[in-house]
DNA sequence: CTAGTTTTTGATAGTTACTCTCATTTCATG
DNA sequence: CATGAAATGAGAGTAACTATCAAAAACTAG
């Protein structure tokens, strides 16, 4: 997260991207997003258009870069492996999550409100969650031994992500959208009753 | 299902919309989705371009229109109110894929089939998926009462549609996609782990 | 610093999904 | 059959992408 990039090549092209992305994020809130185009993007960002799509490879792809999906799966791996596998989960998101600055979390607020205003990048972004969904099954393949195409484990892992889903935004709970420390704490809630058995009377 | 169109009006639109449809997923599977323009589909369905776009907003569409998701919930709401939440969609599910045909079910696994195959149409399909949720929160709640926003109803509905997003396809388990009889076996078998909990050791 | 190599950029042209508008045709109804 | 309503086709326009190629910027060696 503090790898600083050395040459002032890359230097030149983090600046680029993070460019693109501010300015795309703040076009779309000021117009919204079907009328921003990439040229206005790229004119906002002083490069051609052409440069917006060698950054990213579609419109969308700007504000759907997922910089922490990873981060976490690492933060879960990294658990002592004789910990429960939700446990394992619940204590990776925290540490990333508790690691985020202010700042963070302000961005990532913004961009799960477009996330959820927008429906084809809502439609993306849960694409990307059920890529999570295989990231966490074969963590919890590893964790448990079982082989990560086994019933139990696809099972347990979709239940995780479903849950995920249904607790988190975008725009799935009441009111407008938001990222914010309420949200993990009703994570927690959701994760802690599928673990004791949720009530299926 | 059965229910017929009276007027020569609406036999026509559902024969357009019919073929339309039917040349579209010849089409993809002989030249590929991308490599297939609208303009060939209209042509084969002996219309116009714009035609086309009258009956469905975009070119995605065309194939991923889920005709069964509304039924699978009516059937779920339809079952006795004493069954048990999971126990009722298991059985809504299954009376209603025991009512497809032999056409129905080779229909449905060609479009799994590309929907496993195309990014962008698998993402469309996930999105498509979370309404389910939604609307399987929604019988969850009539069900036991609870509001829809509880926690618990949340999180159950989630874990529910987790557990189908990992064992179904499109794409997710072994081999090449396709939905059979095997797979809703395997949705069985994962229902039940969830209904009994999960080894969460 | 210079010269040569590689990487990045900008400009241009082209394709295709999709929108809007309007005239024409096709069905419905009295 | 006549009149109104709905569906279609045709045309022009926008914007997201793709491919190509030449110019510019950055790294590397001498």
């Amino acid at each position: 997260m503090t790898a600083t990039p050395t040459s002032l090549r890359e230097r030149k092209k983090a600046k680029t991207r993070a460019a693109l992305r501010e300015h795309a994020m703040r076009l779309f809130e000021e117009q919204g997003y079907a009328s921003t185009t990439v040229d206005q993007i790229a004119e906002a960002a002083e490069v051609s258009p052409s440069t917006f799509f060698r950054y990213f490879p579609t419109k969308e792809d700007v504000i759907l870069v997922d910089d922490y999906d990873p981060v976490i799966i690492a933060a879960v791996r990294a658990q002592p492996p004789e910990m429960s596998p939700i446990e394992a989960i619940r204590r990776g998101m925290k540490e990333v999550f508790d690691s985020f600055t202010p700042e963070i979390w302000e961005a990532e607020r913004r961009r799960q409100s477009l996330l959820a205003q927008v429906p084809e990048l809502r439609a993306r972004a849960m694409h990307q969650l059920s890529e999570a969904l295989d990231m966490i099954t074969a963590v919890l393949a590893e964790r448990t031994g079982l082989p990560a195409d086994d019933l139990r484990i696809r099972a347990m892992g979709g239940a995780i992500t479903g849950v995920v889903m249904a607790v988190l935004p975008p725009g799935r709970m009441t009111g407008e959208a938001s990222i914010e420390a309420r949200d993990f704490e009703r994570l927690q809630e959701g994760l802690d009753l599928l673990q004791r058995g949720l009530p299926l009377a």
